[in-house]
DNA sequence: AAATCATTTTGCAAAAATGCAGGGGTGATC
DNA sequence: GATCACCCCTGCATTTTTGCAAAATGATTT
């Protein structure tokens, strides 16, 4: 047998189909489809599905699914034993993060400590929503609330505040003579932490995005909305209003897999990030304005 | 990274070289050699110290094994989970053995359960020695003490005794017309529950084998010796004698891993092996001359 | 009902991995 | 002290694997 089948196993599992599987993978999806044909055949049982719509796991599929994980957190604190010897961390690591932590604190951060470990690759995935760390798609996950489900263990980053800021030549939230208001877009706010909007007295939200960057972006062109304290150095055109009467403060939280905590290699990165992150956000808040 | 590399520098781990691990991966060991090159290449550290006696772990390399050894035992699951979905047993299952069960209980008892699963590939190991099952030389064990040491689960099979036989014609150790007195090696006794003659008050063994199998074939050629009472229907020409007199029971024990416990298609096989190697002791010994 | 879409599957050439044979070195044995 | 056995490393022909492009499949939409 090739353990490495058992890799793109996992994948193809993780994907549900060949097409997802295969960039992760770096593969093409024709390999990726023999390399399945070839598992399956190895263990005598249909273990996918097959269908235009993907790869779906059958009942075997399912049961072998949760071993392959726990073998792939096996090889990969084998690896990381591996190379602990050196200094300096190597290899890729993946966070995800909700896009305005992606956009404004993290690539500082991420810089500097790449900066210390030349053999390190760090790859910042924004996404619109929460990460899913359970199949995988990032090692971290920096999200604004504290997850209870899963294998996960979770730890508090930072505090971080956000105001009312606008372009415009206004003080006040006026009802009569209001600018256009910038906010989410309320149906795709993914965690209720985000819907700042929602206890101001507003009717309606004029200019919305999913993205805190892109609101970032609309409100430089005017109009009024929330925005993160750490932002406002990178749009020096933004003042803050309202500063007491409106003010709010969420939390930034680090998720990882249960498994890697006893990874040496994460642990001297988490530890890196966390610092950096909490100094990076403290420094960025002191210069608002 | 290839996982497949985990699996050969597991091999080359136990078998502390190349050309050693090279049998048991059916690869050429140049391959084995290049697979290992390129597992050091990836984690940038000696894995091994190589020299022409071999290939020794480094202490990154042990610290490695052990992850991959988990990865094994995870990935053996789950390939066991694909396929336990057929009726049948299916793969390879290696026994190891001492040549007596080896040669006397273990052929029929295999060759039936063989028989009830035609996918099944059963490979029976006669060593002269305690199979090393933390190596993996073998699945399951059988052995005749229960060792305490190491993850293993011990469960008792069956007891089974052993007699004074001859094929001459004598009734008693007389010792001015004694035969020549037929045993193991003595300084090649593997396990004291082995040593029978020490009890006797006999001056030296005459004709020695490692092997209780070769011993049957030297006593039915003459002399006297303690021979299994499982074994005595294999040579018809011996007579056990002093049957009341000299007596000894020892006991068959199964070893092997903790961690196949949760593992259903050994734990089918185990239970037909036991019930098997119980009812053919029995059945041979009650046709003990 | 036809067309479109995203998927898997298949055919073929290129690339990679493998096995084999020969070379070189080290420790043990006679 | 020389021979022997064992082990690892390297070059080359062969086999296997892979990637790319095209074809087939089946659901969804126009």
């Amino acid at each position: 047998m090739n353990w490495d089948d058992m890799r793109v196993f996992l994948a193809v599992a993780r994907a549900e189909s060949l097409s997802g599987a295969a960039p992760s993978l770096k593969m093409d999806p024709a390999t990726v489809g023999r390399r399945i044909a070839r598992l399956e055949e190895k263990v005598g049982a249909p273990l996918f599905v097959k269908s235009p719509q993907g790869y779906a796991l059958t009942e075997q599929g399912l049961r072998m699914r949760d071993h392959a994980a726990q073998a792939e957190t096996a090889l990969n604190m084998a690896i990381d034993e591996g190379q602990s010897a050196d200094e300096g961390l190597s290899g890729q690591i993946r966070i995800g993060a909700p896009d305005g932590c992606a956009n404004f604190v993290l690539p500082q951060v991420c810089a500097a400590i790449q900066r210390d470990n030349p053999g390190l690759e760090v790859q910042i995935l924004s996404l619109p929503r929460v990460v899913n760390l359970s199949k995988r798609e990032a090692d971290l996950a920096v999200t604004v609330s504290a997850p209870d489900a899963g294998r996960l263990t979770v730890q508090k980053i930072s505090d971080y505040h956000l105001h009312l800021a606008t372009a415009e030549n206004v003080t006040s939230l006026d009802r009569e003579n209001l600018p256009p208001v910038v906010g989410y877009i309320p149906d795709m706010i993914f965690d209720k932490e985000l819907d700042y909007l929602g206890d101001l007295d507003l009717n309606g939200v004029q200019l919305a995005s999913n993205s805190a960057a892109v609101q970032l972006q609309m409100l430089r062109r005017g109009g009024v909305g929330i925005v993160h304290d750490f932002a406002l150095p990178f749009a020096p055109e933004l003042r803050r209003i309202m500063v007491d009467e409106v003010s709010f403060t969420r939390s930034f939280y680090l998720v990882r897999h249960l498994a890697d905590r006893k990874s040496d290699r994460l642990n001297r990165f988490v530890e890196a990030l966390l610092s950096g992150m909490k100094a990076e956000i403290a420094r960025l808040e002191s210069l608002a304005t």
